[in-house]
DNA sequence: TCATAATAGTAAGTAATCGTTACTAACGAT
DNA sequence: ATCGTTAGTAACGATTACTTACTATTATGA
C-alpha cells in the first residue's frame, strides 16, 4: 500500500480512460466520461495527455443523436513495441506485438544451446533484431521460459534445457534496453494469454493444462496469475500421480509429466501394440485417427490422469474453467469427455457443475501473446483485475 | 478499477497512516511521515482526523533523542465493536472482538437447530444479545459457516447443517443492523485467522488444512482468501483421494473427508483393533499418547492422504506454508512427519524444500478471528495485500 | 549557565487534481 | 428560423498534499 499523491490520482484516472477507450473502442469522451463516472473536463483533459502520447487517435465522428456529432477516439493499436520472447525447449522465438497482443512479426531461432551463456546471447540477438525493425516507441520485454521463475523478481531460478540457475533476466534485458522487462514460466504466461486474449469468455477463474514435451500449468484467479511465492504455481509436471510409476529425470516416481507427456503416450501407444520400436507423436496421432482402439484406450488413461489432477485444482480454487493446450489438443472430444468423465467421478457435485473443460483457443503464440499481456497489464493496467 | 477523487485520496492516505499506527504502535506522528513518506503536516491533517474518531488515541511520550519529545499514537483497539460469529456444525458461537481479533467476549448456542428459519432465528438472537453489551460504535458482522458461500456476494449457497439454501445472509444481517455484513465459509475464515493473527510468521502463502468432523482447507495467496469464483474454494474433503473407499453421504466414493475425519479415524482404529463396538475419538486419542502401534499405524496412513493432497496443493500454488489445524492436531509430530514424508515423495525436489508443514496456532477461536480480519481488512486496509 | 543543534509538531502559502457551472459548437426536429 | 439536445471547452471553486517557515522542546557541549 503506498500514499496516493495528486499525480497518482492522474496516473490512475489516465489508466482508466485508456483502459477504457481500449475496452469500448470507438467511443466519444462524453461516452468516457459516462462509463467512468469522471466529469467530462476532466476526461477531456486526460484525453489530450493520450493524444499528445500518441496512444490514442481521433478517429472519425458518431452520427448525431440529435446534438452535436461525437468525436470517436480508438487506441492507437502500434502505439508502443511490445517485444514478446518465447524460450521453448526446442526453439527460442521472438515476436514484436501491438497492443492487442497480436503479432506483428517474429522470428525463430532452432536448435537452443545447452549453455547459459550462449542462451543469453542469442537472446540478446533476438531482441536486438526484433528492434531493429521496430518503429515505434519501446514499451517493455515479456518473456516466457520453462522452469522456475520468480515473476516478481525477474529471475530464472532454475531452468533445465537452458542451463540457468539464478539468472536476473530481467534486470539484464531492462538495463540493456532501459525498458521494463517482465519474465514468467511459460505454462503460466500461455495461462494468462488464454485468459486475455482467449475466445472462451467468462470472468470466472482459468486453468489451462499444458502438455507437450513437458506438462505445466497456469491458474488465474480474479484476473490475477499466480505465479508462486517465491516461484512455481502450476508445476504440477513432477507431482506424482501413479504409485508404482516410471522414474523420472526430477528423481521422483510417477510423475504426471513422464505419464502423459508426448513422449509417454508414444510409450504407453507402443505397448499397447506390442510393437518393439518406438513411434513418433506423429504416428500416435495417425494412428489415433484411425480410430485404433489401443491408442484410444491409452487416451482415456491420459484424460483420466488429467482428470485427477483437474480434479484436485477444482477442489482448490473452487469451479472453474479447465483449458488443455499443447500438442495434447489433437486428441479433440475424445480426450475431453474422457477429462470430464474423470472429474465428475471425483469431485463433489456442486463442484462439478461449476467446472468446464475445454481446450485453449490460442495457439502457438500463446506463451508470447500471454507474456506480452502481462507487460500490458503492468504496465498500462489494460485489463481489470480484482487488485485495483 | 475506480476512478479517483480527492475524498478517496484522503480516505486511502487515512488509512495508510491507521495501519501503520497499528502495526508500528506507539509510533509518533513524525515516524509515520517517515515510515509513509508522506508530509509531517499530512500526517498530523489525518491523525487529527483519526484522534477525532476514537480510532487512535495519544498515549504519552518518547523520549527525547536531541530534540522535542514526540507524542506517541496508538490504535484505541476497543474503539470498534466487531461481532462475530462460527456456525459450526455442532454449536452456534458469537463473540464481540476488538480492532486486535481479541474475543472480548463470547456466547455459545449449543444445540443447533436443524431447520433453517429457526437458525436465522437464533443467529439474530446472539447478535442481539452480544449488541446489548458492546458499547462501542459498531464496525460490522463476520460470519464463519460450513458449506458452500458465495463471499462476494455474501450469500450461503449450501449449507447442510443448517438446511439453508441460497440464504442472502449478508444483506440480511447488514440491513438489519446497519452495517456491513461479511459470510465466509469456515475453513477460508480460520486460514486467514491464522494468516493474520497466528504465530507463524512469513508473507509466503499459506494453506490451512482443518480436519475435525469435516475437512476443509483454506488459502491465502499474496494476502488475498481464495473464496473462490463464485465459491468452493479450499473443499478438499469432497476430493477422491482412494479409489475403493467408503461411500460418502456427498454421493461419491473415497473422499478425503470419510477417510480422515474424526469418525473416520475412530473407523479405522476399531479395524486396526478388531473391536466390535464403536470407539470415541478421545479413546483413540488416549490409546495414541499410550504408544499404540496399530493407532500410530493410522495416523501415518492419515497424514500420507494429507500429504497427498498437500502435495497437490503445493504443485498447484508452488512452494507454502501448510497448517494442519482442528482436532487431528493432538497427533503431534508423528502426523506431522508422516505429512511432511508423504510430500517430499510426491513433489519435486525444489517445490518440496520451499515447502514447510506444521500446526496451525490459533485455537477453538480461529473461525471468529478470521472472520474478524476479514472484515477489519475491508473496512479498515489494517492489513497489507497485493491487491491494493 | 547558555548558546547551538536537532527533533516534533504546526501554520501559511503553493501546486495539482477533480468537480461544478456556464459557455460555445454543432446537429436534428419542428 | 427557432428550439431542444448533445459534445466539448473554459473558468472557477473545493480538496488534497507538498514546501517552506515557524514555534516548542530537548540534549549537547562550550
Amino acid at each position: 500500500m503506498k500514499k496516493i499523491t495528486p499525480e497518482r490520482v492522474r496516473m490512475q484516472n489516465t489508466r482508466l480512460v485508456l483502459r477504457t477507450i481500449y475496452e469500448h473502442g470507438p467511443v466519444s469522451r462524453a461516452e468516457v466520461s459516462r462509463l467512468t463516472r469522471l466529469a467530462r473536463p476532466t476526461v477531456s483533459n486526460v484525453v489530450a495527455d493520450l493524444l499528445a502520447d500518441g496512444l490514442v487517435a481521433e478517429v472519425g465522428r458518431a452520427p448525431s443523436r440529435g446534438g452535436k456529432r461525437a468525436t470517436w477516439l480508438s487506441v492507437v493499436d502500434k502505439a508502443r513495441t511490445v517485444i514478446g520472447l518465447d524460450l521453448g525447449r526446442e526453439d527460442f522465438r521472438g515476436a514484436v506485438l501491438d497492443l492487442r497482443g497480436r503479432v506483428v512479426q517474429s522470428r525463430t531461432l532452432s536448435r537452443v544451446p545447452s549453455d547459459g551463456a550462449t542462451a543469453l546471447q542469442r537472446v540478446y540477438g533476438l531482441v536486438d533484431d526484433l528492434l531493429a525493425h521496430a518503429d515505434h516507441p519501446l514499451l517493455g520485454i515479456a518473456i516466457g521460459t520453462p522452469g522456475l521463475v520468480d515473476a516478481d523478481q525477474g529471475i530464472v531460478r532454475q531452468a533445465v534445457n537452458l542451463d540457468w540457475r539464478d539468472v536476473p533476466l530481467g534486470d539484464l534485458l531492462s538495463e540493456r534496453y532501459a525498458a521494463p522487462a517482465y519474465v514468467t514460466n511459460d505454462a503460466q504466461a500461455a495461462a494468462f494469454g488464454e485468459y486475455i486474449f482467449g475466445n472462451s469468455q467468462g470472468n470466472g477463474d482459468l486453468v489451462v493444462i499444458s502438455v507437450g514435451w513437458g506438462v505445466g500449468a497456469g491458474v488465474v484467479v480474479r484476473g490475477q496469475l499466480l505465479t508462486g511465492n517465491p516461484y512455481g504455481a502450476g508445476e504440477i509436471g513432477h507431482v506424482r500421480v501413479v504409485e508404482d510409476g516410471v522414474r523420472c529425470q526430477c528423481g521422483q516416481v510417477g510423475c504426471l509429466e513422464t505419464e502423459i507427456n508426448t513422449r509417454a503416450i508414444a510409450r504407453k501407444v507402443r505397448n499397447e501394440l506390442g510393437a518393439s520400436e518406438s513411434l513418433t507423436f506423429a504416428e500416435v496421432r495417425e494412428l489415433f485417427d484411425a480410430g485404433h482402439k489401443g491408442v484410444h484406450k491409452v487416451i482415456h488413461e491420459v484424460g483420466d490422469l488429467i482428470g485427477m489432477v483437474a480434479a484436485m485444482i477444482t477442489s482448490i480454487l473452487g469451479g472453474c474453467r479447465v483449458l488443455l493446450a499443447g500438442r495434447i489438443t489433437c486428441f479433440g472430444d475424445e480426450l475431453l469427455n474422457a477429462v470430464r468423465h474423470s472429474i465428475s467421478q471425483r469431485v463433489m457435485p456442486a463442484l462439478a457443475e461449476q467446472t468446464t473443460v475445454g481446450f485453449s483457443t490460442l495457439g502457438s503464440d500463446s506463451v508470447l501473446q500471454g507474456a506480452a499481456a502481462l507487460l500490458l497489464h503492468h504496465e498500462l493496467s489494460l485489463f481489470s483485475s480484482s487488485a485495483e
